[in-house]
DNA sequence: CATGAAATGTTGACGATGTCAACACCGTCG
DNA sequence: CGACGGTGTTGACATCGTCAACATTTCATG
């Protein structure tokens, strides 16, 4: 998707030539991870598979990835900055909207699911056996939450969402939308016929803002 | 968790013996893979180990299922039949409370994710690979989200839920109470101190029931 | 430009895995 | 008692993750 020829031409750039070096082997091998696992399902990613699809021999990943668990955590740490930004780009930053603010990261969360089922399936999957040995993971993840519990201070500060502990009402907003991209990745929402998952992203986040809705002022 | 010594003892169920047959290969098969699962990851789920615990050679499980698939599909499916269960009782089958039933869904969905995080990971992970070469598994969850649906459409009749695509706010609770279990599985709310599930479970389904609530009549 | 160290890639090997074919044991049915 | 089908075993093969030893390239020096 992003960079992949471009190197192996002539060009050179600061960190890579052409011909026996590869030139960005750790950009390729996390490439072909997305591919494969698009293709053909987590299972059939393997290292020695990337390492073919990069066109290097198979213990080449070893000079940049750990072991095959540090090649799928680097792939989740891109998929949460890929997810923040996703999000940061569907919500409008205009300070007078902290509603549509707020339903913004939802819909970017889905649509981020949506347009990168690969991604969401090693972040959120169990495929990262250790998280823990695995830093900036863990705060990847929490730098998309908190967006999600400021968006929602917001709201409550402006009114628009009822009172209560914050960070449960997040729990609440993301079990939402996390819930309907993960249906949505796993395809267990290919009942009958209702594919358009962008409907359904708004239906969703239209019956999880009523639930937040601060009471209506008698009258209003 | 299950029965798992209690045959190689002497007993002769209908169908097992003692010695050189093992008496309920299937049923232990699906015990090992569950144990595996749990204490160490989806990842450490081998044919091999799994045929291990068993007292079995590596290729016995093979006279029952056709491959590693069929046995996670086996898993998966006992899954789906645990969560219809969970749900249904978790869930009032008084006539005259559909909303206490909808709301009883969701906080057994929750429970049974937070009781049998194996097999709910199997159930929604990636690791069945072609999940249409395992019929019954599309359908078991199928009933499930049918029973959801049924609800959901009582509440509508009884005035209890506002008018709309059933399907589609089914969507809306499925996709709630999915992402909430999927997190509490998978560990993502581990964040300062909250692992009170049942508590979350209560505040989200909460949050979900003033979404889907039916617009209060004028001065009620 | 020569040169040696640091990066990066390659080859070959080991144990483990999924899976198959050939074989062995057990219980049942005639 | 004897054959047969179901179940379990052994042995083998290709592949996988990973490591050690070796080769090549690049870069910083002189």
């Amino acid at each position: 998707m992003r960079r992949e020829g471009a190197r192996r031409g002539g060009r050179r750039p600061r960190t890579g030539r052409a011909g026996y070096h590869h030139g960005d082997l750790p950009r390729a091998l996390v490439d072909a991870a997305l591919e494969l696992i698009s293709r053909e399902g987590v299972r059939a990613l393997t290292l020695r598979a990337a390492a073919r699809r990069a066109g290097v021999s198979q213990a080449a990943p070893y000079r940049h990835f750990a072991d095959k668990d540090a090649l799928l955590a680097a792939v989740a740490e891109e998929g949460f900055r890929l997810l923040t930004a996703s999000m940061r780009t569907a919500a409008p930053s205009t300070g007078d909207d902290p509603l549509g603010r707020f339903r913004g990261f939802g819909l970017g969360y889905v649509a981020f699911a949506a347009g990168h089922p690969a991604h969401f399936r090693v972040m959120f999957g169990r495929e990262v056996a250790d998280r823990a040995r695995h830093p900036g993971l863990q705060a990847a993840g929490g730098e998309a939450f908190a967006l999600l519990v400021d968006a929602i201070r917001a709201c409550q500060q402006a009114g628009l969402v009822r009172e209560g502990d914050t960070e449960t009402l997040a729990v609440s907003a993301w079990s939402t939308v996390h819930g309907l991209a993960a249906l949505v990745v796993d395809g267990q929402l290919d009942r009958d016929g209702s594919p358009d998952v962008a409907a359904l992203a708004h239906a969703v986040t239209g019956s999880l803002f009523f639930g937040l809705a601060a009471p209506r002022p008698a009258g209003g």
